[in-house]
DNA sequence: AGCAAGCCTTGATTCAGATCAATCCTCCCC
DNA sequence: GGGGAGGATTGATCTGAATCAAGGCTTGCT
């Protein structure tokens, strides 16, 4: 279904999708020139493991196209899922020898990577690489703390109903759709991921999800289809303020 | 109790306790002169509060001594405590102009503070802030995770064991303690404020910490200073491997 | 067509932690 | 020494989500 994503990839810095949200976003075309050099383009099929916890991690990367999951896991196989990547987002971190993270495929998936020592070596030169990545990792560090809220505070029903707005947000951003009118996405996570993000199981997902749906909250069309007729209703039923959309 | 922290502070960086691990710590001494040049320091008292949530915020700085706590809000009045700031530790974000959460002085604190735009001008002149600061930040990001995992997936117990457990590994971290040998603090926490940390109510903790004291895997005198005769059992009861503080 | 594998839903029951409530301890102030 | 406030403990009860269990719906394979 999203198979086409990973045809005709821009192998063209200029023409890349996420030219202007990645690590890359800030540097001039020379610099751009250099980070061509070193690129390359790796492809995942969905249910692939990108990168095992523990194991010597030899690249960094963007997510250009699809979505992963980063998982932590406890011996006795208790998971929790502790980011989502999406397009633009930034896999591994300069500076640590192995992957602190398992990192799977959830749709298939395409990244732009580079093997760590020259990126390492090229972020010391280029200031507008470290100030970018020094940016999104404060930004994910804001969302892994919204998430902290959400894990330890919230019921189940807002856990669900955060988890909906996230992905909607986040979708509406990617394609810059109008503001204003239902927002409409496919769920990109089974219930089970869902119940790894929020810290429940899959059966406590599914259970809210109906009753959401049964309350008007969502409308779903299929198991992953979802529309959302209000989206402030919406925010109000994750226990956010309808107004926390305007800080970012 | 704490107050002699608060007493003849280092005025000058080279004789700064926090020298080589603050934001600071690559800086080289022509740095430090100018870094010297701008910063100021504040004193809080136990409860004061540093920062209000949402509030213009003109600062950044770095902990000196004592502890704070970042909290998150929701409008009921459901908190959950999403960063624990000890020295060191770096408070707000470069590029943002209000503050995200609610930062309060537990103990008598000390700050180094730098009012924010002569910081951000300096960042940008000098890489090794910059780079210090995305380390540290990567840092916390993971450190968020970590937590993550605690609030998602673990049970209370295994959650109270935790936090002893990190308490304990950075309060040997700043002391330098002689490895081996049991582990000695005194817990900068009420148990409301671990409660709030956990995502648990303060009975919760409290039971829990009797649990764990009668089964002797902590020891404690009075109700705030605890001794760890055996780090890998409270490691085990928190679901960690043993050997996980190696990886650090 | 027939069957198996994934994924999802729904129901019945259980249980960990929340909630409600009482009491205790320690320190401080008058 | 008495009273009060803040923090901590402990007990009784309740409840939201986990667990256990049974089907249902798609999709793809043989």
């Amino acid at each position: 279904m999203l198979k086409e994503d990973t045809y005709d990839i821009a192998r063209d810095c200029g023409e890349c999708p996420i030219r202007h949200r990645a690590v890359c976003a800030r540097c001039e075309v020379d610099e751009l020139e250099q980070l061509d050099q070193i690129k390359y383009y790796r492809n995942f099929e969905a249910g692939q493991t990108v990168t095992w916890a523990g194991d010597k991690m030899d690249f960094v990367g963007s997510v250009v196209s699809g979505i992963a999951t980063l998982t932590q896991t406890m011996e006795d196989g208790r998971t929790q899922m502790v980011g989502l990547l999406l397009p633009s987002d930034f896999v591994g971190r300069p500076g640590r020898r192995t992957a602190a993270y398992d990192v799977v495929a959830t749709t298939d998936l395409v990244m732009c990577c580079f093997r760590k020592q020259p990126f390492e070596d090229m972020m010391n030169r280029t200031p507008h690489i470290a100030q970018r990545l020094l940016e999104m990792t404060l930004d994910e560090l804001d969302a892994a703390r919204e998430w902290m809220l959400v894990l330890g505070r919230k019921t189940a029903r807002e856990k669900i109903a955060s988890l909906l707005s996230i992905i909607g947000r986040r979708d509406a951003a990617l394609h810059m759709a109008g503001r204003e009118g239902p927002m409409v996405f496919d769920l990109p996570l089974t219930r089970e991921a869902m119940a790894d993000y929020l810290g429940l199981t899959l059966e406590t997902v599914s259970r809210q999800i109906s009753a959401l749906k049964k309350d008007g909250v969502i409308v779903l069309e299929g198991k992953r289809h979802v529309t959302i007729p209000d989206f402030n209703r919406l925010l109000d039923e994750a226990g956010d303020d309808s107004d926390g959309g305007l800080l970012a």
